[in-house]
DNA sequence: GTCTATAAGGAGATAGAC
DNA sequence: GTCTATCTCCTTATAGAC
């Protein structure tokens, strides 16, 4: 039934499960509430897709690529700018935090909204074949990142690097999937709709964290 | 039937669903997997508790209890020792972040890092009810640390404040459920397990990120 | 307090007609 | 490509015997 609507049958379906994986979690998410959403008959979300995991996969790939396209695009451009001279750890970091809190290409804001919630669940459910789904579509971009805060802070030994990292994405995700706390908690205070807000709390706080003296000095070879 | 092991029914019950609540989610989890592990009756689990939500509120508390006593315990011992003076930013992420890490009364490291997983998803988990629990629980031990890091950082407007906390939360949290995978991204070079390396690692970024200079200066009343 | 039995429904996934 | 019908299994939760 080709009736309602003009996006095709699997376009429809993607976003069904992108809205249903993003508000319920990949366990909490039925195939019957994503069909249902997307005005599609149960069988036919079979015919797109294998599974569920494979379903989610695609929906999650859908939104990462144009992501990492960004992130990539705006750490060559930093590169380019600071040809021979080390690129500020804060602008790293623009590039890095903006393209995933902006959301390239969403059409509204309930939409963004939507994708973030879905980007931070996948960084944050620790379970397995999630984890290595995210490590294997993103890694490419994570070592290019990792190279260029190496460049930018070369006197931090690399484990310290990649501690602080983790605690970057752990507040990115933090704001990501769950942005209706914070702004409850201040009584409206603190709103993680407002792009630029967040974008210039999270660099300026991140950015010194990056630059704080090392807290090992395990891994540093030379003294 | 209490043939096997002392301890008491509801005490076996609470181990089990927290060892299948940490490592599942709260959606992944199941009963019948909770009652399996814990050697009981499927019906015995409903006498105990009046269904799932309570179950996992009860096991969330009795980890929770400890963790906020010890939590306040160590940042009354701080105003004690800096009197008059302005506690330094350092003492009250210590004071924060050690109870959660070291997991108070933790037998060994795998009830250890069980407990983490535990609190880690609590934390990260956006779905409403969770939310309200974890806030309810926790709103008295969370006013006491943004009173201390108000007086420690009194330039610092109140917004910039509230989201460097939320980062914080969200650091931790990424930390304390999915210690696996900064320990496999970097062949171990990062350990979760040791406590006092990533304790003095997240002291270090997250004061210097506290710390640095506010990015909106639009609650500042003064100028 | 603990058991058996079962209600009542939801889950993922597939076969085969059209 | 889309439909109906169904398989098989699992889910939370309860009633009532012991």
């Amino acid at each position: 039934m080709a009736t309602r609507g003009n996006k095709e049958t699997r376009t429809r379906i993607l976003d069904a499960a992108e809205a249903v994986f993003s508000e319920c979690g990949f366990d909490g998410a039925s195939i019957r509430a994503i069909v249902q959403l997307a005005g599609v008959n149960l069988a036919t979300i079979y015919y797109y897709f294998r599974s569920k995991e494979e379903l989610l996969e695609a929906v999650f790939h859908r939104r990462l690529a144009p992501i990492k396209e960004a992130q990539l695009g705006l750490l060559q451009q930093a590169k380019e700018q600071y040809v021979n001279k080390a690129i500020p750890v804060e602008v790293i970091l623009q590039a890095l935090l903006k393209p995933p809190l902006q959301v390239v290409m969403a059409k509204n804001e309930d939409e963004q909204l939507k994708v973030r919630k879905l980007l931070g669940r996948v960084i944050s459910e620790p379970s397995e074949w999630l984890q290595k789904m995210l490590i294997s579509q993103y890694k490419e971009v994570r070592e290019n990142f990792v190279k260029a805060f190496q460049s930018s802070l070369s006197h931090l030994p690399l484990t310290d690097l990649m501690w602080r990292l983790e605690f970057v994405w752990g507040g990115l995700a933090m704001i990501l999937c769950n942005p209706t706390r914070i702004f409850r908690v201040t009584n409206g205070l603190c709103d993680p709709r407002d792009t630029k807000a967040v974008l210039d709390q999270m660099i300026a706080f991140f950015a010194a964290g990056l630059k704080a003296p090392a807290a090992s000095a395990s891994t540093q070879i030379h003294e």
